[in-house]
DNA sequence: GTTGACCTTGACGTAACGGAAGCTTCTACC
DNA sequence: GGTAGAAGCTTCCGTTACGTCAAGGTCAAC
C-alpha cells in the first residue's frame, strides 16, 4: 500500500510542502519515486514521520531531529539537551516579561495599587468536586452527565495535569489583568478561546450563554472565591474577557 | 560632534552591520551621510538607538519597535501587547518542557525515584544574613568587606529581585538534575558560569578555590540545608557541576 | 476529449542580521 | 608625497522551516 504526498499530508496534518521540504533536506525520503516523479510513501516512512513530528512539537531543530532519530540510543540524551534548552529559555522569557511589567508601571506613573498574584502549582489540589454533584445534576443534567463521562476516561495523572494547566491559565489571566492588557487583546482572546474549547467538551454555549457563564463566575460566591485565590478582581476580568469573546466570535 | 558607524557600534555594543541594517529598514537613519557615503550619527540618534535596544531586549520585533517609538503615546500599549506575548510563550515552553521531561522518564523505563522539586518564589525571604556576619568576617575578611559594600548599594527591591533570580537559578539546576542532564552539558555549564560571575563580584576564585566552594555547599550543613529545600541532592549536583566548570574553564 | 484534481520543480519571501567579496576612502607614518 | 593599514561603502549569499505562487506535466472520471 502506497500513499501519495497529499494523502500522507492529510493523514499526518502537515502540508505537502513540508513533506517535500523534509525530502529535500534528507529528513524523510519517500519509499520510492514513480517514473512521473511522484513521491510514494509506505508505512515505515509514516512511523518515521510520527517521530519527527513529536520531536518537532518539542521545539527541536530538524537537523537535531535527524541525528536523534538516526542514532536511536542517543534519543534520551538529545531530549535531555532539549529539555535544558527549554528550561533556560522559559526562565529567560519570565525575566524579560517581568522587566516589561516593571517598565509598564514605571511609564504609567501612577502606582496602580499593584495587584498581588498568588501562584499555586495546582489551585485544585484536594478539591472535592463531588460536593457539588447534586446541585450540578439538578441545574444542568445533560452537561453533568457528559462531564462525568469525560472525567471517567481520565487517569489520576491526566486529571492533575489538567488541573495544573487550568491553574496556569488562571495565573496568566491574572498577569494580563495586572499589566493592564485590554480584554480584546489577541493574547487574552486566545486564552478565552482555550477556555471556550474546554467548555465545549461537554457543552457548546452560544453568545448569551457564554456571557452568562462569565457573569456567574463573578456572581456565584464559590466560583469567585476560587478566582480571588489567584488575584483580586480576576473573576471580573475573566467575565469581561468572555463577554468580549462572545460578542466578537460567537453567534446567538 | 559626529560619530562614525564604528564609534557608535563600540559605544552601544551592537555591530556596524546591525546599524547598517537599521538604516536599510528605516529604523535608525544617520543624522547625515558624507559625500563619501559615510554614515554620521549625532546625539538624537544615540538616544533613539538606546530606546531601540531596550525594546529589542524585550523581544519586540523591529517593525513593532519602530511604530512604538514613533507613536510615543502608544508605547505602553505596545509594551502591554509584548508582555502578553511573552507570558504566553513562557507558559508554552513550560508545558513543552514538562512533556519532554515526561517523555524522558518514559523512555528511560526505570522510574528514577522521581526527584521532588519545590518551587518557592523566593527561597531567601526573611533570610537574616547578619547572623553569619561574625563568622564570615573572620573567615574571609576581605570578601566580606567587598560584599558589604555591594549590598549597601542595592535597594530593597534590587535585593528581592536578586534573591528571586537566585532562587529561580537553583530551581533550574534542580530541574536539570531531575531530568538527568549531565553536568557538562552547555546549559548546565552556562548556569554555573552565571554563578561564577556572581561570585566574582567580591572574589575571583581559581580552579581549586571554586571546586572547594562547591564542596562546601555539600559539607556545610547550613548551605546544604538551603539546597535541600529545593530538591534532595541538589547541593551535590551543584558541586559536581562547579567542579566540571573549574576543570574546563578556570586555571590554577 | 476535456475538466479538474493532483503532482512536479523552481524561485522568492520571511526576521534580523553574519560574513565575505571587491572596491573606495581616511589616517598615520616615513 | 607615497604607502600601509584601518575603516568605510555596496552587494550578495546564508541562516530556519517552511508558505506561497508560477508554470507546466499527469491522472482519474465523465
Amino acid at each position: 500500500m502506497s500513499w501519495s504526498i497529499a494523502q500522507v499530508a492529510r493523514m499526518s496534518g502537515v502540508t505537502a510542502r513540508t513533506l517535500r521540504h523534509y525530502d529535500d533536506i534528507g529528513l524523510l525520503k519517500p519509499d520510492h519515486v514513480g517514473l512521473n516523479g511522484y513521491r510514494y510513501y509506505e508505512e515505515p516512512q509514516l512511523l518515521r514521520l510520527q517521530q519527527i513530528l513529536v520531536l518537532r512539537e518539542l521545539g527541536m531543530a530538524l537537523a537535531d531531529i535527524a541525528s536523534a532519530i538516526d542514532s536511536e540510543p542517543d534519543m534520551v540524551s538529545a531530549l535531555r539537551r532539549q529539555y535544558a534548552r527549554l528550561v533556560v529559555e522559559r526562565d529567560r522569557l519570565a525575566r524579560v516579561a517581568e522587566t516589561v511589567a516593571r517598565t509598564i508601571t514605571e511609564l504609567e506613573g501612577r502606582p496602580p495599587m499593584a495587584v498581588r498574584i498568588n501562584r499555586p502549582e495546582n489551585l485544585f489540589e484536594g478539591f472535592d468536586s463531588s460536593q457539588y454533584d447534586d446541585e450540578a445534576r439538578e441545574r444542568w443534567p445533560e452537561e453533568f452527565e457528559r462531564s462525568r463521562q469525560v472525567l471517567a476516561t481520565m487517569s489520576e495523572q491526566d486529571m492533575e495535569r489538567w488541573q495544573r494547566e487550568a491553574t496556569a491559565a488562571m495565573i496568566r489571566m491574572a498577569e494580563f489583568m495586572a499589566a493592564g492588557v485590554p480584554v480584546d487583546d489577541p493574547a487574552v482572546q486566545d486564552e478565552v478561546h482555550q477556555h471556550w474549547q474546554g467548555i465545549c467538551t461537554w457543552w457548546t454555549p452560544n453568545r448569551t450563554a457564554y456571557t452568562c457563564l462569565g457573569r456567574m463566575y463573578v456572581d456565584d460566591e464559590r466560583f469567585k472565591a476560587n478566582y480571588d485565590k489567584i488575584a483580586e478582581g480576576l473573576a471580573e476580568y475573566q467575565a469581561e474577557a468572555m463577554a468580549a469573546y462572545a460578542e466578537a466570535r460567537l453567534s446567538d
